[in-house]
DNA sequence: AACTATTTATAAGA
DNA sequence: TTCTTATAAATAGTT
């Protein structure tokens, strides 16, 4: 997708790498949504930036509890790196 | 994407609901991979499909377990459905 | 942040 | 259901 191929690997520029990483995140959440609506699927799906800054998407309500935990326990082990 | 353009709604026919979830589950699942490879990012991403088949993805051995523990507590709101 | 050339994902068909 | 193909959608590089 794009003006090249992509290379299954870390971009070593952190302003390249963050730029991608919005415009996938935007990406990820938008087809998350889609097969949830049209494939009638749950999905919960969480995205940490490498700062620890949380996306979530989540088709029931009743996830976002389970969600919130998860995070915190994911936030936890990201600080222990 | 392909030879007719996305409707952000339940797909009625049951065949063709099942195989866009197969063809999609693994379209998010190579841009979970991709996004957290190519943008050092945590990802977590669970999928159930309608009978509650799981499919999860996960950047760290580390969330497997909470992973775990949310996928069954996530099944039991399903099966409460 | 917008634009566009190109790659990638995928809907429909075989 | 697996493979193919036309086309929509995503996005890499650019401005």
């Amino acid at each position: 997708m794009g003006r090249g191929r992509v290379q299954l690997k870390r971009i070593e520029n952190t302003i390249n790498r963050q730029v991608t990483f919005s415009k996938r995140r935007a990406g990820l959440l938008k087809k998350a949504n889609e097969i949830s609506v049209m494939c009638d699927a749950d999905v919960a799906l969480i995205i940490f930036s490498t700062k620890g800054k949380v996306s979530e998407y989540s088709t029931d309500s009743r996830y976002i509890n389970i969600c919130n935990i998860y995070s915190q326990d994911c936030s936890s082990i990201i600080h222990n790196k």
